[in-house]
DNA sequence: TACTAAGCTCTTTTT
DNA sequence: GAGCTTAGTA
């Protein structure tokens, strides 16, 4: 391959980044820096194979995010024209899935498997808990979910994992027992449903390349060249299945950053980068140092933060950018002023600066934390937009409809049955599926196979009919899949089963933005059969398969223009921002108390922080709050250590706040308080039910506040929703809380701190 | 069977 | 704060 004439499109590299694109035979592990053009190398390389001629039928790219794989492609195009359609490129799980489907009766599915989200697998873990009769405070569903998964990330089975000793002493330690029983029970089931798991995605398939050689022969023979992106964030699994495939070529390129790695709870492994030397001993390492994206403060900032992880390669990133501004700390006294300050230095970057919105984000540890951002932005009218959080495919209605279509291909898909058998409500009840489920387990067969067969049965009554009515409504969905494509068959299926009368009927706020999702979802499908990018496989299966993969990030979206962004940092890694905030740096937050226990957790965290200040250009801002509402409750909070761990020539600590002094942590919470609830719901004194059952009066009326404190006076009589009838003996403000001594008619004298007025003031 | 009010339990990140 | 469960009622 050498000697070939010179692409001009390597012009736009820089010497290693070259250096990097051009070795292309052999294993090659890229050690990539945060803004050191990553993306650019995977890019040119996979540009430059097929501008030598290699066919793209013949390169495996993998990632793990679509929008990853989507953007290189698109990128590629752009090199080497289209082409680029036919390369092998995709995550892990939807390019495995790809090959499990043509493989499928090799490992005993059959091709029209469906894929279980992880609220299925936690529903179906749940309910096997429950048959069993163990105590789901002990046996709760996403711990042994957890423990389920990532022993099959380890590629173990639940029949080994039945047999180790080890584990079950490790779950006999924690007074779980039966978790190998669960596990084994969940593994029968999820293949009696046809059905595969996030995870069985990965196992499955290498499961089909250990025990079939011919397979494995045939994709050794077809991916001559590997490309693996993100390479610290690969799981034991996928480790396993991508030393198989280049066993024969070794023509393997991993591209990735030790310290960026951050999804060891999902199966990560750092040591399969920092071992890649023993795997491959002939393996070439390029380093890539130069930071092409943050000024130089930034640089050093963050190279302060990660050189106090202990477990890491040797790399020192350098940059030429300019000096650039200080790094900019806000202290607040609660999240709300959090929230506050924050948008109010957007409102000045954007109006005084000249950043537009879109090119400033706000990063936080936890999607909970939005909330305090949302209403301050939403105050001074900067838009926003939030990733993440609770997904498009995450939302009920978009999950029913997706569980009808699930059931159309899949009729074994037994969670996608239990989710829509009574939705829209068809008069078939709880007692009703227990019957059928009790006779499934007796019969050993599956839920349809017992509506097929309902009227053998005498013990349904009047609802017999109305489960053939289901079972003829689902079978006419299947014969339909089968000649019309997905777009006309989603459309006939949202019709029929009532799903979308039901949501048009209901004409309440969320009911419309339901009905709004549904319409919004059939669109996506149009769009999946009109797009001519994709597979030539329109049909209901390809859909399914395809949707089952997709995460709310990788849906397009034309709203995004001129928004603030908002969302956590894992979802901000591979991004980059002009100007970000780092937000609620406090310890317990972040780094988050569940990782304060061990050493290396604590360092994952901290790579958590590395990878939220590198996406910073130029404005960077660090923020906490000395308090703040969690969970209904006022807390006390201490700054994160992290923030000590840059240098403070790097950082302007006083432009915040300064001629500020805070009050300290006994003024505002002092011992005799209660800390009030602000709870949507809460108990109420029986003896005031009925003062809170009237009608609300209108907001004009004097003596009804609903949120708002600014009439609690001295002198006050009030009647609260928890402590009943009292007189306000005092009222204090730190204008953003209110601190009010109430004398109770029952209960005698309690501080309350308030958020929120849930009370009445009678006078 | 369907709906609602009240009660309990969290405490993380997600392909 | 929110999701989920349970108990009670229509």
């Amino acid at each position: 391959m050498e000697n070939l004439e010179y692409a001009p499109f390597l012009n736009d590299l820089d010497t290693s980044q070259k250096e990097a694109v051009m070795s292309l035979e052999g294993p090659l592990m890229v050690l990539a820096g945060a803004g050191s053009g990553k993306t650019r190398v995977l890019t040119y390389r996979i540009a430059l194979l097929m501008f030598y001629g290699v066919d793209p039928f013949n390169i495996l790219a993998l990632t793990f995010t679509n929008k990853a794989s989507k953007e290189m492609r698109e990128r590629i195009e752009r090199l080497v024209g289209p082409e680029a359609k036919n390369l092998w490129m995709g995550t892990f799980h939807s390019v495995f899935a790809k090959i499990l489907r043509a493989e499928a009766p090799k490992i005993g599915y059959q091709p029209n498997f469906t894929i279980f989200d992880s609220d299925d697998s936690k529903s179906m873990v749940k309910s096997i808990i429950k048959e069993m009769n163990l105590d789901d405070k002990l046996y709760k569903p996403s711990v042994i979910y957890n423990r389920i998964s990532s022993a099959k990330n380890n590629l173990i089975t639940a029949e080994e994992y039945l047999a180790s000793s080890e584990l079950s002493i490790q779950d006999e330690a924690n007074g779980r027992p039966k978790t190998a029983d669960i596990f084994l029970e969940y593994s029968k089931r999820c293949y009696k449903s046809n059905v595969m798991d996030f995870d069985d995605l990965l196992i499955n398939t290498y499961k089909l390349l250990k025990e079939h050689p011919d397979v494995l022969n045939k994709y050794q023979h077809q991916f001559r060249y590997v490309l693996v992106d993100e390479y610290q964030d690969t799981n034991h699994c996928q480790y396993m299945i991508i030393k198989k495939l280049v066993a024969v070529s070794r023509n393997i390129c991993v591209v990735g950053d030790d310290s960026q790695s951050i999804y060891s709870f999902r199966g990560a492994n750092i040591q399969n980068i920092l071992n890649f030397a023993n795997d491959y001993p002939e393996y070439k390492v390029v380093k890539l140092e130069q930071n092409y994206r943050s000024t130089k403060t930034i640089v050093a900032a963050s190279g302060d933060i990660i050189n106090h992880n202990k477990q890491k390669l040797d790399k020192t990133i350098w940059t030429s950018n300019p000096e650039g501004d200080k790094i900019n700390v806000i202290k607040a006294l609660t999240d709300k002023e959090e929230g506050t300050l924050v948008s109010q230095q957007i409102y000045s970057l954007t109006n005084l600066q000249g950043l537009r919105n879109e090119e400033v984000a706000i990063l936080y540890r936890t999607n909970a934390q939005s909330r305090a951002f949302e209403e301050a932005l939403r105050k001074i009218n900067i838009p926003y937009k939030i990733y993440g959080g609770l997904s498009f495919y995450q939302r009920k209605e978009i999950k029913d409809l997706i569980a009808y279509l699930r059931l159309t291909v899949n009729q074994k898909d037994e969670e996608a049955l239990k989710r829509i058998i009574n939705y829209p409500a068809r008069g078939i009840g709880d007692t009703t599926i227990q019957k059928v489920a009790y006779i499934a387990n007796q019969y050993k067969v599956t839920l349809w196979d017992v509506l097929e067969k309902a009227h053998h049965f005498d013990v349904f009554g009047s609802a017999l009919s109305k489960l053939q009515n289901f079972y003829m409504m689902i079978c006419n969905f299947r014969d339909t899949a089968k000649t019309k494509d997905a777009y006309d068959t989603v459309e006939y299926v949202a019709k029929q089963s009532g799903i979308l009368k039901h949501l048009h009927e209901d004409k309440t706020p969320e009911g419309i933005s339901r009905y709004d999702n549904i319409m919004e979802m059939l669109n996506g499908v149009k769009e999946f059969c009109e797009d001519d990018t994709n597979e030539v496989d329109k049909t209901l299966d390809a859909y399914l398969q395809d949707v089952a993969l997709l995460t709310d990030a990788d849906k397009e979206d034309e709203s995004e223009h001129e928004k603030v962004k908002l969302m956590t940092i894992h979802a901000s890694k591979g991004l980059e921002f002009p100007a970000v905030f780092v937000v609620g740096l406090e310890e317990n937050l972040f780094p988050s108390f569940m990782t304060l226990q061990s050493r290396a957790e604590l360092e994952e965290e901290r790579r958590l922080f590395y990878v939220a200040v590198t996406r910073a250009e130029k404005h960077l801002f660090l923020s906490y709050a000395t308090s703040r509402f969690r969970y209904g409750n006022l807390l006390y909070c201490e700054p994160s250590r992290f923030l000590t761990e840059i240098e403070p020539k790097y950082l302007n600590t006083t432009a915040m706040f300064k001629g500020k002094t805070l009050p300290s942590k006994d003024s505002v919470f002092g011992k005799n308080e209660v800390q009030e609830k602000t709870t949507s719901r809460f108990s109420i004194n029986p003896a005031y039910r009925s003062q809170f059952d009237t009608p609300k009066p209108p907001a004009s009326d004097p003596n009804f506040i609903a949120d708002d404190l600014s009439n609690l006076k001295e002198g006050c009589r009030v009647v609260h929703q928890r402590f009943g009838k009292g007189i306000v003996e005092s009222v204090s403000r730190d204008g953003i809380n209110s601190k009010a001594v109430i004398n109770f008619e029952e209960g005698g004298s309690k501080t309350l701190i308030l958020k929120f007025a849930k009370m009445k003031i009678l006078a």
